[in-house]
DNA sequence: AATGAATGAGACTTCATTCAT
DNA sequence: CATGAATGAAGTCTCATTCAT
């Protein structure tokens, strides 16, 4: 840059070399996600997120409080953005109870969501028990919603059909979520194994075999 | 532990001061899986685990080489552990393919192996991608040899049952294989609000959704 | 040094906290001299060094990559300077040939170069094995310019003298440098016992012996 | 070994497992000399000179006090090796004064004296102050004696003959030891490029240039 | 005499955090 | 706001020495 350029910055506004605060966090967050996902949380320094964000080591501690300030609020997004998934398709899915359950499933594994990247960090907060609890205390009650929304679905389309096998919509609801984790490991272990229109599909199969009046089985 | 009640319980014999090798090895990896369980893998260091085994600083390094190699240790450990446990519940089941089918199930939520704490190291090595490598390096032929067992057995049932839902054998094994996964990464996010026979009842619930002929509904 | 007292200097113009890289680097290596001079190279830690330089212990591995660079780095340092010396010693000398050749003998033992803290860096990296090899790798080339140059001015000096002695150029190129090891090794053994100006003129005593038309024996 | 055999043992004189205790001292400074020359005095621990010995670890601090201790009979032992070789070559020499010196000269450069084995201990003493400390404190004496001799050796012959030169005897055994610790140190050096015996060539010339008339100038 | 498991001090290195610029 | 040099605590690993067997 030269002296004239930056004279001439002088007298007009000067540049905003400085992004909105919401910006630059969005921008470290997003970093943070990528470091993850490479380095695993462990190998995750404050170095390796500021070089993906393009930023100097500094920044961190000024936008977010510390190393864990950061880890934190990047849960917290991944969860909103989670929740605002499902919880959007479940609200512009059709009137029947079974389109509304199957938008749920489905938005569990949307490209956005379900990418290796974002699975890397809800593992790497599942293994370790310091960062369990943290995941506790901040998402817990998305979870606990979304368990109440889809045993109610289940409820609806089990009143509306014959069904006696005995299963309680409650059951079959955690069924649903363990299925989701899991199949969610699976994508995350095996990456050339399984595809995420394989695991919705399987989740699928499951309800069909469920409620088989309602949800069709997935054709092969 | 003073001196003095040291000195007291000289009556007995005396503790070796150099134990077998394969004792001290036993007893790290104990002391590793505790501290992982407490700490976390991330939080987990030479001091940590010795502490455990109350044992000085330095003997890691002199009974396995390297702190990365006691953690691959101490997974391989639990793999033949958890392998041990269904595959002789495999073999010693009655003869049917439903029984040896269960027994396996089963044998994943033993108390032996399904504790918080052993749950807490599998769920580490999930937990981040150079981890991950090693756990597939080390791990996979096991895995895999299970699935292809609970196949050939989901394929004998639909073979004598009359089962036209359109679940391939493999597909039932696989989403065995995601239920395991999920309903331990429930028991262990969530102690307090499941149990492992709950969550065994659960995989039953599936089968027997599944296979209602030959496998029971547990009842609630 | 208390803080009470640093506050008094406060007058004059408070130390910048971070210097140039390069003067960083040059206290450090500096550091490094003095600490291998009292210490030897295996007993200079990180710490021993950063101690000379009154900087903390984190330093070294921020502006060189380890310690096996910084000791790199410090042979590298001592070797250029080494050489400018005696390079511009050659360059600067007269016109004739033999005052080319002293003056590379007088700049092996000038103050500068043949102090007692850089002789001991030097026997340093001679005694280890693995250390010659860097040496050899780092350094080697600067040698061979040495002798060629010296083996030259020999040449020159015999050429134009009437000397039958039966000696080659080069191989008095090679007793000279094996002279300023000898006697540098020396120098450093026994440092009450010798000098540096008695050191030199024994090598100039040795080239009055061969090149006696040429160069004086000095006087004792 | 069978219970029979052992048993046998018993009754009669058990066998010796252990030998004397001078000679295990002996295979300990022969390990250490291996093991220097390996692995660099730095390199060099109490593993591998009782790697190179086929002893267990314990057994250094056993016959040894220390590690320092035995480096420091390891350096006794060559000293007096080397002390041993000159000093019989000295006497057994002709009775010329001329025979005598280059005598000396030969045994510094003697394949069991000058191996690259033993100059990579020497080298590692030179190189680090504290051991400096102990090479003066140990084998000071040895040095002064051999150097004393020399002189009176030069002397006789320069009385002998008819030089010159202006050079004293005792500066021309100063030369020597210097010439003796320089090219010792280039052949540690830069093995493949001179040999023992070109070294040795290169004292004679040094010895033919100064003593023209008593020692003949080798041929090249 | 000899062994080698165990100890624990101390070394190198990494990295979150601070703060002058 | 942003930078990045500097700090220093904490972690892993090495290894001389000890001592029960």
């Amino acid at each position: 840059m030269n002296k004239e350029f930056k004279q001439q910055e002088r007298e007009s506004k000067p540049a905003r070399r400085t992004e909105p605060k919401e910006v630059r966090r969005g921008q470290l967050i997003d970093a943070t996600i990528n470091s993850i996902a490479k380095y695993g949380i462990g190998g995750t320094t404050m170095s390796t997120v500021t070089d993906f964000a393009g930023l100097s080591i500094g920044i961190v501690n000024f936008h977010f409080k510390s190393k864990q300030n950061l880890f934190e609020e990047t849960l917290i997004y991944l969860a909103r953005e989670h929740h605002a998934q499902w919880y959007n398709a479940y609200l512009d899915a059709g009137l029947s109870a079974q389109e509304k359950l199957l938008a749920i499933v489905d938005a569990h594994f949307d490209r956005k969501i379900c990418s290796r990247k974002k699975l890397s960090v809800w593992f790497a907060f599942y293994g370790e028990a310091r960062r369990r609890e943290i995941y506790r205390h901040l998402i817990d009650q998305i979870d606990d919603e979304r368990i109440t929304i889809s045993t109610r679905l289940c409820q609806e389309i089990a009143e509306n059909g014959d069904y006696k096998n005995g299963l309680s919509p409650k059951q079959i609801a955690e069924t649903l979520e363990a299925l989701y984790d899991g199949l969610m490991l699976n994508l995350l272990m095996y990456p050339g194994y399984t595809t995420r229109e394989k695991a919705r599909d399987q989740v699928h199969a499951y309800l069909a075999t469920v409620f088989p009046n309602h949800i069709e089985m997935p054709k092969p």
